[in-house]
DNA sequence: TATCATTTGTTCGTATGTATC
DNA sequence: CGATACATACGAACAAATGAT
């Protein structure tokens, strides 16, 4: 039995020990934790406590629990995937993005939708969907209009088989712009990146502007995405702006923070910086 | 006493009932929940099922509860603060920054140790602290250095009163560079946009590399930062790369997720876009 | 295939402490 | 001070998942 005497309430105390003999490296990453049982002995506490105690370490994200198995450290790990939100234009005036360049639907037979190729791997679209929808109060603002406008939009769920990550990806095309630029909605299926070089093509000088968030996910988001405990999502809306700086397409995605971080490159621009309050 | 009769265990039954009564709208956000007695006479269960029901909601951020007051909706409401994360050169060759730029240590008389001023608003910097550390496994990687090298470091606590958001911003500066370019650390305090300008002037021309990751805070992160319940942070890296692209210093951002955003701008750039991974 | 021990999940009951009004 | 509401803690029993026998 190890003593433990720190302020707080027992579960606490039982969590602080059992999180410092995990960070000072008793238990390493993946390495099953003591017990129910072994931790009721070794501190002397009931079942509830220790069980308390194992859901702070889980809300914080610190460690796994298995059904019929036990309580394991999590591996922090780096994440395994990096999603590079840069635009490129090559010398044909076709734009391209670094990730999910959906290509064709050749997974057919798989019962997969559509494939999405990236620069160094293959990652499977799956249940595309396309319909319509109007505009909310969020994605309203992001492109400039009034609530209940109609929308014309995409959804992908993505999956890159080498990380096990997921994310989901939305389109949504004001009927305005649409209307002026008919071939975005003509295909079926349209990747982002064929969208900017569409765009363009009409006659847009396009840039894009991003918005980073992250919070919990809804309970189908977890599901969806394949999320554990306590993992939040980062949730990133991408305006595609034309001539005259308009908003003309919305694009969200959305993905586990465990496996995915995001990458930006940033040099510096001329004239004073401004700043953006919601 | 409302009949529940749905898949998985009681208080999971609970915790979707008492979701969808949230979403539909039943309870405002701000609004007090029904109290445990209440629920356990609605729903006919016993009280550690309607407490782990509640858990439940917490863990999703959709409800906060207040010892000896109640349960109440959790009040979503967009983000407070947008952190714009563009860096500007003004036509004398000074840099800027939307957030952030320390000014001056006027702020002595109220026991903090600088004042940070942005575009709109005032900001104070707390509790700065210079201190020297190494490298570790992940701040050695993005700063292209082996482990344990010696760096010259800067912590800031950052409290935006408008919003109420809090951030930790630190500045990690190898020795090698610090010793090619003494300004950068002769000062006894250095804003980033400062710090820029003075690389900039020792001959470097900049650019900035910038990574996004999101996950729950640890116990001190959530004092620091005084975050409730299931609230991420969002962690920022930014590396500044000078001639040759050589990564010069580290600069770390972190804030939580409740009440902030990110705000990128991109261009398109020229060449087929890279992709990375970890 | 079936059984069993181990381990976590769920649910009840009960009592007491502490914050708020 | 008392009433209400959430927090902590203990005990007990059974269910469900897992892995070994």
């Amino acid at each position: 039995m190890t003593e433990i005497q720190r302020p707080g309430a027992l579960y606490q105390q039982v969590a602080a020990a059992v999180r410092e003999a995990i960070l000072s490296g008793e238990f390493e990453p993946g390495a099953p934790l003591p017990s129910e049982a072994q931790l009721i002995e070794r501190y002397q506490v009931s079942r509830p406590t220790v069980r308390n105690a194992i859901a702070a370490l889980r809300a914080e994200g610190l460690v796994t629990v298995r059904h019929g198995k036990g309580s394991f450290v999590r591996s922090e790990g780096q994440p395994v995937i990096t999603f590079e939100r840069s635009v490129s234009r090559a010398r044909d005036g076709q734009f391209t993005t670094p990730d999910a360049a959906v290509t064709a639907p050749a997974g057919a037979d798989r019962g997969i939708d559509a494939v999405v190729t990236t620069s160094d791997g293959v990652v499977w679209g799956v249940e595309v969907k396309k319909f319509r929808s109007r505009t909310t109060k969020v994605t309203g603002l992001l492109l400039g209009l009034a609530e209940e406008e109609a929308l014309v939009c995409w959804d992908r769920v993505l999956f890159d088989p080498t990380s096990g990550a997921h994310a989901m990806h939305r389109t949504l095309i004001p009927f305005e712009v649409a209307d002026t630029v008919p071939p975005l909605t003509e295909a079926s299926e349209v990747s982002p990146a064929e969208t900017y070089s569409i765009l363009a093509q009409a006659g847009h000088k396009l840039w894009w502007s991003e918005t980073v968030r992250a919070r919990m996910p809804h309970p189908d988001e977890r599901t969806t995405l394949r999320l554990p405990d306590a993992t939040p999502i980062l949730d990133i809306a991408r305006v595609t702006h034309g001539t005259d700086d308009r908003p003309l397409i919305l694009e969200e995605l959305r993905t586990g923070a465990d496996r995915a971080e995001l990458a930006y490159r940033i040099t510096a621009d001329k004239g004073p910086a401004r700043r953006t309050r919601a």
